[in-house]
RNA sequence: GGAGCGGUAGCUCAAUUGGUUAGAGCGCCAGCCUGUCACGUUGGAGGUUGCGGGUUCAAGUCCCGUCCGUUCCGCCA
């Protein structure tokens, strides 16, 4: 801190080395502790607390007026440093060892007493949206939003040296086509149009590349209007990096660097120089999630050797049909309770699952001291099979596994969502501390939306197929082409995504074609980029990370509302400006704007019939 | 759009099977207290049990509706 006329000291930077000077202090009272004759305060500024001391016969007038301090009033002292008397150390505190004899009070700002303490956790989440700068003032959030600087810095930095320049890309841009929904502006200079704000400048950090920049990042904010969730708020932030004449080993490497630099800079960890990379056909297949959560097993098994040839019909047939049998032995778990298997049940049925439970083997010790199989299909099977079934997923007492039979897509989203609930019945990562990061690689460049009825972009339209599978795209073999994509995961959150892009006009246009935008569109939307790529585009890609999740992981956080400043609730509300809010007919009328929103209760009102005369 | 959990004093929570005047801790206000650090101590104030309706002799508690918060599903290239 650099000393000024306000004061010459942070509150925690008060040492032995200063007893004898005279120093002047400015904070929040974080406590005062009134004995009637002498007068504790803790001083409180955002580095840490000072004990000052006020005593009736050193200084009587000042001594009175501290009587009238109260929690949160800022105030000015000026003092002198001492030891603190023999035996009244603190040790909690760096500043523990002395104290301060005040000699000058000037009280700044007296306080109203807060809607809520500071020194305690609060539950109530209205309440600290409703007073945000007074939740800030709470040391955990002040450490949160200094954690985010410190990582956010390194980042910078980290990326500085690599060569990297930030470029500011626009704000007000246009709508994209697919994808989350767009947050509009109506655009007053230009009647009847409107534009987007970007949910990632991903075209703009294209045509950077394009302009030769090589090496861009920037830290950005991106809006998508869409529901939220814990770690998803309608505006965040993502560090979004593109680079020219590199491929996805060089990206991957990059990244881990920049990933180690800032959990360093944020938690004081090193973390792995290189992580692990699985398939996302891997992924899908074992964790049944493409941002598996690695800090436990609970791996599922495919079951289709030792069912192949079955005596149990529903197993064989689905096998026999293209299906699979796939199992999750839960260790440990067959105390599971009533309420927890209804549970399960309920989570695999809303995730698609066909029949009214999931198929389950109980190991447990009877009286008799003798293994038993609780299934209601351990019966239908063979000896061989149940021997098999047992080696091949470990299956030992007290164990629980689950089935599912059924397609592939089914098996890998239902046993996906039942792995992740049972671990959390188990509570198989509370308290860990590991940092399982990983990448997924190989992800389908295409998937089949039922809905729309066409092929949609699993990563963006801009991402390129692996060069060997090109000829399947050609031969319309869409669900087998892979993509030069790859996320970065870790304990089960998506960091971030990225992919090496296609930089040829024609293959972009191509892969607009295969998503169904037409000539026409593809000249009306995206004319700059297919124009730029003709200009000598050099090969290129990139990622971006998100720094909310990021901070938040490193805060040890379970809500990225944790780490943002002013974030918005589940509404995409907030309370504290109580934002959005109306505008005015003029203002409206400006925009050439009208809203066609109706308030249900008058609308109702407006329905029924007049009261009677 | 759907499901779960929650809403009781300023805050954090309690209140048995539906049954007395809805309690506690912290905070607040006032008094006492010269070495505390979550100071102590004495006293006091503070409640439309989110809101509306219903069942009942009786509702914080049961039922219906609604609002708010939160988590998850859908959604999020």
């Amino acid at each position: 801190m650099i000393p000024n006329a306000y004061r010459s000291l942070h509150c925690n930077a008060v040492r032995p080395e200063h007893i004898g000077q005279t120093v002047t202090l400015c904070g929040w009272v974080n406590s005062a502790r009134d004995h009637g004759g002498v007068i504790f305060i803790d001083l409180r500024d955002r580095e840490g607390l000072t004990q000052v001391v006020f005593r009736p016969e050193e200084n009587a007038d000042i001594a009175a007026q501290s009587h009238e301090l109260r929690d949160e009033d800022v105030v000015q002292i000026t003092g002198r440093v001492e030891k603190r008397l023999e035996g009244t150390e603190n040790t909690k505190l760096g500043t523990g060892a002395v104290e301060i004899v005040a000699t000058v009070l000037k009280v700044l700002n007296k306080s109203d007493v807060l809607p809520f303490h500071l020194d305690r956790e609060m539950s109530n989440e209205d309440l600290r949206m409703k007073y945000r700068y007074l939740d800030l003032r709470r040391e955990r959030m002040n450490r949160n939003i200094r954690t985010r600087h410190k990582i956010t810095t390194a980042a910078r930095n980290y990326l500085d040296a690599t060569g990297f320049i930030e470029v500011e890309t626009p704000i007000l841009s246009n709508p994209t086509p697919e994808g989350a929904r767009d947050f509009l502006v109506p655009a007053r200079l230009s009647p009847g149009k409107f534009f987007a704000l970007p949910q990632a400048p991903q075209q703009y950090k294209q045509l950077l590349m394009v302009a030769g920049l090589e090496r861009y990042f920037q830290i950005a904010r991106c809006f998508r209007d869409e529901d939220l969730r814990a770690d998803r708020q309608p505006e965040f932030t993502q560090i979004d990096i593109e680079a020219s004449f590199i491929e996805q080993n060089d990206i991957i490497a990059l990244v881990e660097g920049l990933l180690a630099s800032m959990f360093k800079a944020g938690q004081g960890v090193d973390i792995p120089a290189s992580f692990q990379r699985i398939t996302y056909q891997h992924a899908m297949d074992v964790y049944g999630s493409d941002k598996p959560d690695t800090r436990y097993g609970l791996e599922i098994v495919d079951m289709a050797d030792v069912f192949a040839n079955s005596g149990f019909k529903i197993f064989r047939t689905i096998l026999e049909g293209g299906g699979v049998v796939r199992a999750i032995n839960a260790k440990g778990f067959a105390g599971i309770t009533t309420g927890q298997m209804i549970r399960l049940n309920e989570l695999a049925i809303q995730a698609g699952m066909k029949v009214k439970q999931l198929a389950f083997i109980k190991v447990e010790r009877n009286a008799e001291g003798v293994l038993e199989y609780k299934s209601p299909l351990w019966k239908f099977f063979g000896e061989d099979e149940q021997k098999a079934l047992i080696a091949k997923l470990g299956v030992e007492e007290n164990d629980i596994v689950f089935f599912y039979a059924g397609t592939w897509d089914e098996a890998c989203n239902i046993l996906g969502k039942v792995r992740l609930e049972i671990a959390s019945m188990q509570k198989l990562t509370e308290g860990s501390t590991a940092l399982n990061f990983l990448w997924v690689v190989d992800f389908p460049l295409l998937a089949y939306s039922p809905e729309d009825q066409s092929w949609v972009a699993v990563h963006h339209p801009f991402t390129r197929p692996k060069a060997e599978d090109v000829p399947l795209l050609d031969a319309g073999e869409y669900g087998k082409v892979r993509a030069e994509a790859y996320d970065v995961v870790l304990n089960g959150y998506e960091l971030g995504g990225g992919s090496i892009r296609i930089h040829e006009s024609e293959l972009q246009a191509k892969m607009f074609s295969v998503l169904g935008v037409t000539p026409e569109e593809q000249e009306l939307k995206f004319s700059h980029i297919l124009e730029a790529f003709k200009f000598g585009a050099p090969p290129h890609g990139g990622l971006a990370l998100g720094l909310d999740r990021i901070a938040m992981l490193v805060s040890g956080e379970e809500s990225i509302r944790e780490v943002i400043a002013f974030p918005k609730n589940n509404k995409a509300c907030d309370l504290m400006t109580d934002s959005p809010t109306n505008v005015d007919f003029k203002s409206l009328r400006e925009l050439y704007v009208q809203s066609t929103w109706k308030d249900k209760k008058k609308e109702e009102a407006a329905a029924a019939p007049p009261p009677a005369a």
